[in-house]
DNA sequence: CTTCCACAGGAACCAGCGGACC
DNA sequence: GGTCCGCTGGTTCCTGTGGAAG
């Protein structure tokens, strides 16, 4: 480590020490904190509710189905729905239990099943058994302990896209197979369109009841954000135009409060660092750059070589090349450093995740006689991958 | 109006891996 | 030890297509 580097931690350590802060509590600014009360959602919180209800008397209840973009609230009024649920039901003597799994973040269907699995105390081997040997497993535990189970697939649309209903066709008639426990299913979808992809067996007993949240409006956000800020930051820690500067931003993208909240908790950090004493609009303005540049770093640094090697000949093609030219550069950086290249088809495939990460720009033209292409653009500064790509001891031979 | 370029992107398949089960 | 499993990261083969050129 440089001496440079090691007098920017020293200071950032001292301060840290000396200055006060200005936090009371970081965690309520997470977005995975969930409050006791959630703001402008009370229909939805009063409509799962009432449809998880019959589960206290015994009987079953539907399966719910809920649509909302990101950071409407939709996983934190579940969560907080299905907590107070299930303490009502301990009380009660009733042995209900909610599984919650991120179909996204899971990433394949047996690891949101080893989610499911893992939270009805069942360990399941992290991989080697059939899907269907789990599911089994499952509905076994269910049934030998009489459970009543909600299991609450959050983004599952990702799941639809990419392994089709099988599971969600299995899990909808596992009750057939349960005499004495139950299992009801929440799905949570981002996208309103992913039921075309159901099998119309599997949505009619998916959306037995649906629930949607809107956006939240520029307004409804100042009032959580407010409300937040009280509980994460000292009283006067943070001006009233810092937060609705917030709101503002994250109001004019489409009301995602996650959004609004990560901008206000790194606000509240860089002013940390700072020493000011306050979080003030040029905080978050400072945050909003922040932000930006953390989640470019993070996302160069974990691409795989053959990504890195792309982005490398793209960046130093400069602006709007075609596919063919920037395989082209590619496949000579490739064969001038002995390494084996890929298909072009597999390189269209690393395109098309680098345009999802925003780190390039695709325009699809067709030049007529002269083919349909796509022109390729870098969204970043060819210093900034230099520097980051250095890190990587292959890329840094090729630089 | 037809042709045909230069790709995009879907579908099926494959190798290798870590691992369970009998 | 053999056979099964799922996942990743690839390949091969293929069909589809907007619009300038002919």
């Amino acid at each position: 480590m440089s001496d440079e580097s090691k007098d920017l931690l020293d200071e950032i350590f001292t301060k840290a020490l000396s200055g006060r802060s200005l936090y009371k509590n970081r965690d309520a600014l997470r977005s995975d904190y969930i409050p006791s009360k959630l703001p402008f959602r009370e229909k939805q919180i009063i409509s799962i509710g009432e449809a998880l209800s019959p589960l206290l008397h015994g009987s079953k209840c539907s399966n719910l189905l809920i649509y909302g973009k990101t950071g409407t609230g939709k996983t934190a009024v579940v969560k907080y729905v299905l907590m107070r649920l299930e303490e009502k039901a301990s009380k009660q003597g009733l042995k209900v239990k909610f599984t919650y799994s991120n179909s996204r973040i899971a990433g394949t269907e047996y690891r949101i099943l080893s989610d499911m699995a893992l939270s009805i105390g069942l360990s399941i081997p992290f991989t080697g058994l059939a899907i269907s040997e789990v599911l089994g497993r499952i509905k076994q535990a269910i049934n030998s302990s009489e459970l009543k189970v909600i299991f609450v697939m959050d983004e599952i649309d990702f799941l639809v896209r990419n392994y089709g209903d099988d599971l969600l066709y299995e899990l909808t008639r596992a009750n057939e197979q349960l005499p004495r426990g139950y299992l009801s299913i929440i799905g949570i979808s981002n996208d309103l369109k992913f039921k075309e992809f159901l099998d119309p067996r599997v949505l009619s007993s998916l959306s037995e009841e649906e629930i949607v949240f809107p956006p939240y409006t520029a307004e409804e956000l100042r009032v959580i954000l407010y409300e937040r800020a009280k509980m994460a930051f000292f009283e006067d820690s943070v001006t009233e135009a810092a937060i609705n500067l917030c709101a503002a931003l994250a109001g004019s993208e489409h009301g995602d409060a996650r959004r609004a909240l990560d901008l206000l908790r790194v606000s509240g950090e860089v002013a940390e660092r700072e020493g000011a004493i306050r979080v003030e609009e040029k905080h978050v303005r400072i945050a909003v750059q922040k932000i930006e540049q953390d989640r470019m770093i993070e996302a160069l640094r974990s691409l795989p070589l053959h990504a890195k090697l792309l982005l490398w000949s793209i960046v130093s093609l400069g602006e709007a090349n075609s596919t063919g030219e920037v395989y082209d550069r590619y496949s000579n950086i490739c064969r001038k450093n002995g390494i084996e290249l890929l298909t072009q088809r597999r390189v269209t495939m690393l395109l098309s995740e680098l345009d999802l990460l925003g780190l390039i720009a695709t325009n699809l033209v067709s030049k007529g006689r002269y083919g349909r292409t796509k022109k390729i653009s870098p969204l970043i500064q060819l210093q900034f991958v230099k520097e980051v790509f250095s890190e990587d001891p292959v890329m840094g031979s090729i630089l």
